[in-house]
DNA sequence: ATACAGTGTTGCAAAATATGCAACAGAGGT
DNA sequence: ACCTCTGTTGCATATTTTGCAACACTGTAT
């Protein structure tokens, strides 16, 4: 019986679901049913009433229920007054992120994480954000900043920050481009396109183009965001961008988001750590600084 | 960070020592050593100060010695209330013992385990003591009665009952053993000996001989301590049982110890279980009975 | 000085444990 | 009768924990 075992029975006492806690718990429902099972042998009783189509707190469950509330209260507090008593953290936090994603989000959180924690350092690289995921794994980060990839190794965490849609710019400068988008029917097999290297966005681009059943009359494929936005502003063709960086940048009077629908799948932008990193207290700080 | 691991620092917290504390919690010091690295990963403070000489609590240590102390009442409490409230344990206990181990110890823990829980049903099965270790391993028994053997599997545990020296015996009816035997220096090469089959008894006979580089006269090899009782009283040789053999036979005035020195090591016999098993509340219960 | 005994820690391989996937079983709803 | 939803189980796999052996360090005895 540890801590996180008496939170998934918490979670499922509250729910009475073994699917919805399970998710919530990043564990498959196999997985919760054997803590529970594991729980129910150590108290030696049924902790819930259940068959194939419901789940309901035994007595003795409600009991359990108490305790368990109590000790994790207890260890949250011990928490907090090894946190205040003097002993502020310290130490060092490793972070990684895309120089672009350090800019968009990372500014509003460094603040706020500075006064709450003055004392720890923090090491910021910035690299180019396919290499997140890895830095997470192999331990030379504490805790990246990337788009939530598609699927997520099941050791890894990710924690949304911010949610921005990819939507579809062009130029606003008078040239070829500038006339074929100004139509309701933009031509998509013969208007250029300038596409990001990076995977996500790439996929994403290519997915919805599929759907369309349309072949996209690729111009350019570069890295990085803003440079999606210099070429477009200056009438290369048109591309596809977080709103973030748009906002974000200093040329959003130069370029015009196109109204396309249906639209492409939402970015999702925020922390990613290794599960078993978020014990330590210092990068488990970080990551429930943000919201 | 679990109940156990919990206890482990309650009991390093008391000891400042990692070689005891390891040994009271049938682990490696060097299991320990991690356990506490763990700990203090968790609490991200460290619990001891610690060098290769010493070990102290910590400030942050001591707090969480009454953390843990708390939770692990706690605990104790919602089992204790678990227990008393109406729901009386019942169950099936699985014991295995030899037939003689039985009748030795096992009544009177009956009789106490009888009054305490009255509902557990228990099925006791006997065999040969050889078998002891086998089949707690197994899971065929929760728990069984056997003298302590020399090295136990790590993942079993012992507790023990009662001890009992090894003592040789010499007939008293009048033949030429009693001879061989009456006086002060006893001829051990020449007296015939009748030693059990059974592996732990007679590897600490043959230790014995070893010691004093002797090569014993062995007359016969039998199976169970009582015929060796009995062959000894018929004058066929001295043999070596435990005390308590004697004391529980109604042959023990046509037989006489030998005092020798130095003495055989003692027999201790206990409860032998799977360190898994006891968990489960039935098994603890029946476990805990014993002093 | 030097050797030595006692103590906690670490690398590494092996053991124990937990997990996910896929298949399953039961219960309602259509 | 069929289908969907939900929790459970067998089994192979991934993760975690453990013990052993080697080590590093310290105080004590020779």
């Amino acid at each position: 019986m540890n801590l996180h075992e008496l939170e998934l029975f918490l979670n499922l006492s509250r729910t009475l679901h073994f699917g919805k806690t399970s998710q919530a718990g990043h564990i498959s429902p196999s997985a919760l049913s054997r803590v529970v099972q594991r729980l129910e042998d150590q108290v030696g009783q049924d902790l819930f009433i259940r068959d194939n189509r419901t789940v309901q707190l035994s007595p003795i469950g409600a009991k359990f229920q108490r305790f368990a509330q109590e000790t994790i209260d207890k260890w949250e507090h011990f928490q907090d007054s090894v946190m205040q008593e003097g002993k502020v953290l310290r130490g060092e936090l490793m972070l990684y992120s895309s120089v672009t994603a350090a800019s968009w989000v990372l500014s509003d959180l460094f603040a706020r994480f500075r006064t709450l924690h003055p004392l720890i350092h923090i090491r910021l690289v910035t690299g180019d954000a396919a290499y997140s995921i890895e830095r997470v794994q192999n331990g030379s980060a504490d805790i990246t900043v990337a788009a939530k990839p598609d699927s997520l190794p099941k050791t890894l965490r990710f924690k949304t920050i911010t949610t921005t849609p990819l939507v579809f710019i062009g130029p606003v400068v008078q040239c070829d481009v500038t006339q074929m988008i100004s139509g309701p029917n933009i031509p998509w097999e013969r208007v250029p396109l300038i596409l990001a290297e990076q995977a996500l966005s790439r996929r994403r681009v290519e997915a919805w183009f599929r759907e369309k059943s349309v072949r996209p009359n690729i111009y350019a494929e570069v890295a990085g965001h803003e440079a999606i936005l210099s070429m477009v502003r200056l009438g290369c063709g048109i591309g596809v961008v977080p709103e973030l960086v748009i906002d974000n940048s200093i040329f959003n009077n130069e370029i015009r988001r196109l109204g396309v629908t249906p639209g492409l799948e939402a970015y999702e932008v925020g922390l990613c750590a290794h599960k078993r990193r978020l014990t330590a207290p210092i990068v488990r700080a970080f990551w429930q600084s943000v919201k």
